[in-house]
DNA sequence: TTTATTAGTGTTAAAATTTCACTTCTAAAA
DNA sequence: TTTTAGAAGTGAAATTTTAACACTAATAAA
């Protein structure tokens, strides 16, 4: 360690990998970019670090300027440093992955970014390190979803059990099985069962349930683990 | 994303958390400070990233700029950045821990650190944010050991089953039954064993084993996944 | 020759996970 | 009014994994 003075000062970026799930599909946010370099390319939103802020505002603010949300589900990722990987500029890149609603963040995204929902497997190629990110972000939010409750950050805040094992197909990127999966959530009693049911998917309807974040909460306090 | 220009442009560092095993205890290698701030106190190795290399690169000089060595398992745990996290200017650090042998680092240690290790939970208070970053290390280093061959660099190229349990034991801070854990590793089938014993432990003498990486990474192609 | 000490070795019980198929309900069609 | 089509909802049995557990072997030192 030396002194201050005579070291490198670097910009800092913030990229973000904005999920999303439309009922079917996991989905990614991209920009189609306006702005050298790589303009026309997809790209993932990001912006630059202010000196005032610290990553996870920079991260929100990002997000909030592309999507018009806060207090969403954002998770520091881990930064990129090849030396060249922003041809216009030495930058380091620190990545978010952000969970929210497609259908709430849809009616407000900024036209100013060209930004479209990609289903998570026909994504286009992205802008620097851009697809390493999303791979990353991938694999963490698989990691993290079979140990915290993070899938209902996807869902509108009434959901079916249906809707919720697609959902952590889609993240899982594998079948589940219906009556394991369903004990499963129901041996953890997080949920909340409303009266409500949803009669667009079938004749029968099903129940409409909500995640119950008081409960887990306490749950969480007294020990318990969330595990699927 | 705005114009290069205009942006803030920020001072980047890398801090080590360098852990080592005595056959007996996890430890880290702590420096104190005779630089300001915090002149006197213990912290974490560290150093600024320079303009043309990566945070891998910086990490690993820093690293070897204390101990004097190279190609050491080295995971970049996650930046912090806390507009006030250092006193002195604003500062965002990248942390990494690094797994060595303490043994074969001891010899080279640069004295100008004042360098000393510490028993991982007889550590002193550290500056600025670093119990944070040995707290996010820890709990890192715990999870990966449990799905990663890491332990190994953290031993002799020689050891024994009973020192392998113990280090095991000591990551995950909870006593581990003997016969299970030496079946568990056996099923894993990534070890070789040598002719050799090692008689210093005990009057039988305990035979020495050899971590086979060339087999281990073999399997790996085929679809094996360490899991302990 | 005895003793003291760690090395080394498998089985059994319990818990967790996986597999699997039929009935219920209701809207729409006949 | 009755039939039909299609997803919702429900639990037991088999398998796999994990956890608990105690004695013999080997050798150096006494």
């Amino acid at each position: 360690m030396e002194n201050y003075q005579d070291q490198d000062k670097i910009l800092l970026a913030v990229d973000c990998i904005i999920f999303g799930f439309d009922k079917k599909n996991l989905k990614i946010l991209l920009i189609k970019r306006d702005f050298e370099p790589e303009r026309g390319r997809w790209s993932l939103m990001g912006g630059f670090l202010k000196k005032d802020e610290n990553l996870d505002e920079a991260a929100d603010r990002v997000l909030n300027h592309l999507t018009g949300l806060h207090d969403v589900y954002m998770e520091q990722l881990r930064s990129y440093s090849a030396v060249d990987r922003d041809p216009m500029e030495r930058t380091i890149s620190v990545a978010y992955y952000a969970l929210i609603n497609a259908n709430e963040a849809e009616a407000e995204l900024n036209e100013d970014f060209s930004a479209k929902w990609f289903n998570i497997h026909e994504a286009p190629n992205l802008i620097f390190d851009h697809n390493t990110m999303v791979n990353n972000a991938m694999a963490r939010l698989r990691r993290r979803a079979l140990t915290k409750p993070i899938g209902f950050e996807l869902l509108p805040k009434k959901f079916t059990m249906k809707q919720l094992q697609t959902l952590y197909e889609a993240i899982l990127d594998e079948k589940l099985d219906k009556r394991n999966f369903i004990n499963k959530i129901n041996a953890l009693d997080i949920l909340l069962k409303t009266e409500e049911k949803d009669m667009k998917s079938s004749r029968k309807g099903s129940f409409l349930y909500m995640f119950d974040e008081v409960k887990y909460n306490k749950k969480v306090k007294e020990g318990f683990a969330f595990k699927l």
